[in-house]
DNA sequence: GTGAAAGCGCTAACAT
DNA sequence: ATGTTAGCGCTTTCAC
């Protein structure tokens, strides 16, 4: 047996020794294990027993230098104090891992750290990246593209840029809760953003907006701020909006996503004094699994989270074969769109119930 | 320059292409990024240029297959609905960043899923290992150290095995809650467990039924049931725990992690309308941001997170240079236990006050 | 300080 | 179906 010790001492088996052993050739071993070449059960089964014996186990590094392909799928994701992407990382991992992938999660807070973040996660070769941050400047984006790395954007778009995306229907997400509040009888609406920057906050935001302006609500009777998608930025703004006189007060709340809808409901609650939806109605968007507890029973919007990741991971291995039908196939379809359902609980009553539970 | 295409087409620069560009040879292009060998400013500055000119990224792949070090550190950790589990994430991953070092994360539910993540990460070279969580068998465990990986436990313990890890001092926090709870003139307690073979839940529950038995607490004063580490399963054990006769409730509620505490109180205050701490004071362990929460009002044992992740990333990188004193610096010290800080709260008033206040 | 050369462990033609 | 042979892009002695 050959038998390379490494500095630490420690012997590393290759597909030599097991070659060797099993009285075969490396490729041999190499084609037992990947699921490339031809072979024969027979020898297959020499081969596995023998590497048994050695307790082999392949070097994905040398196969991935080899083959330039390293089964690793890379997810950039914002700060994880929001759960959904909490929920959007478990959903990948374990879909990933099903599909015998490695998954690469990048956290990316300020434009800054993702930058480099990324550009570190490029010298190992990932297959393919899944961009899932709500910022991330496009400078990046287009040096993966130009390095040919599939790519493409979950949850969020990039304006003016040429890339698969997949997303919830924010616009009409939106336009669902406004249609809810509006059957509440709601007279006067506050709206807390995300990013200013961010797509998926601005379309969930416009929706709602275009919606209420249609139903006739007057554009003095919806007012917003940004709560920069943050439980606690949220509890800011709510206060704020909640310290004039109390005839201008809101009597719906949407937050642009559920996590800010928590800490609105909490300041609303316990620093306010205010019932909900007694007072003021709220919803959310993303259903996030501590918005249906019992301190909050928020009613959000929930996206179709398992069906948008099922429909990423498919976009990315078709972006590793560019070859067949690169105009036939994603002539305009690259971006996807899949509406999400609106969830009614106790923070927005469901339609017919009168608004004063508690 | 050379400009190998790989199969979609796409250029990849390699360091020849830059020591061709810059007129030196490709090992000196390697000296210049990798922080190894000596180069002068001079041939450096060149280097870098020609880089830079040819958006050169080194490959991380092709330098672990030669120096058999990969710049991967392994994190396996529990599931992500533990946040206790999310903020140990976000704590490496930052870490490791500043170290300049990638992350790679899985998580494992089953035992059975734990294994094969683990055996499909050992493929990928990674430097070292951090375990932690909470259920996984030692099997696997003992394939990375005879693999020679560095491994370093992670808020856990493995007994009978010999290996490197940093926790809280569970047995002293459980300690903690124990003498609040008494000096609130608590009567009857129940403790929450987690997973019966999981050593921070036993030694959690150990210092909390000692000291209480030790005051003298009847045995049959303090129940317990286990929480399986999850929001619904404690809410079913806390359920079981107020159906039977008034008489037998306890008033002091221990979860061994504060998930679980989260499930307790909120089953408590909506399901049962049980005031806390009116009716049953409740405390947790780990310090998730959520306890702190309006809603909660969690009293619980913070752990050092910081100071834990540290201390494992300093043991890891120790445990990379096995050659300096392997005798002389860990001879015994290879568990550190470092102390938690009780949080006082609402949901367990801090001594001194009266129990009253809600 | 710099270059030449020998791998790292595997994949992928290409022969046989 | 199997073996042979080039590399993949970098690190690392070793001469100079």
């Amino acid at each position: 047996m050959v038998h390379r010790k490494s500095k630490s001492g420690v012997v590393s088996v290759t597909s030599i020794d097991v070659a060797a052993l099993a009285g075969v050739s490396q490729s041999a071993v190499s084609r037992a294990f990947g699921s490339g070449g031809p072979i024969s059960p027979a020898t297959r089964g020499k081969i596995l027993k023998a590497a048994e014996k050695l307790n082999y186990v392949p070097n994905s590094i040398a196969s991935t230098l080899a083959s330039r392909r390293s089964g690793i799928v890379a997810v950039v994701h914002g700060d994880m104090h929001n759960p959904f992407f909490v929920e959007t990382i478990q959903s990948f991992g374990s879909k990933l891992q099903a599909r015998q992938r490695q998954m690469l999660t990048i956290e990316v807070n300020s434009s800054v750290t993702a930058d480099d973040a990324l550009m570190r996660v490029l010298r190992y070769q990932v297959d393919g990246i899944v961009l899932a941050a709500a910022q991330l400047s496009m400078r990046v984006t287009t040096l993966v593209q130009a390095r040919g790395i599939p790519l493409v954007l979950f949850s969020r778009e990039l304006p003016g840029h040429e890339s698969v995306c997949v997303l919830c229907d924010n616009v009409d997400g939106g336009r669902q809760v406004a249609a809810a509040f509006l059957r509440a009888g709601a007279r006067r609406y506050a709206l807390v953003t995300a990013y200013d920057n961010a797509t998926t906050s601005q379309d969930r935001a416009r929706g709602f907006r275009d919606h209420l302006l249609q139903a006739g609500v007057p554009t003095d009777h919806i007012q917003v701020a940004s709560g920069q998608s943050s439980y606690e930025r949220a509890q800011v703004v709510v206060r704020a909006m909640f310290s004039g006189p109390q005839t201008g007060w809101p009597d719906a709340l949407f937050c642009v996503n559920d996590i800010m809808a928590l800490g609105a409901i909490d300041t609303l609650k316990y620093e306010l004094l205010l019932r909900v939806p007694g007072d003021v109605m709220v919803a959310g968007f993303d259903d996030i699994p501590d918005g249906a507890r019992a301190p909050y029973r928020l009613t959000t919007v929930r996206p179709p989270l398992d069906a948008m990741v099922d429909l990423t991971l498919e976009q990315l291995e078709l972006l590793e074969t560019p070859s067949q039908g690169a105009s036939a196939n994603d002539a305009g379809q690259r971006h996807f769109s899949l509406k999400g359902e609106l969830i009614f609980r106790d923070s927005l009553p469901t339609p017919g119930l009168s608004p004063a539970a508690r």
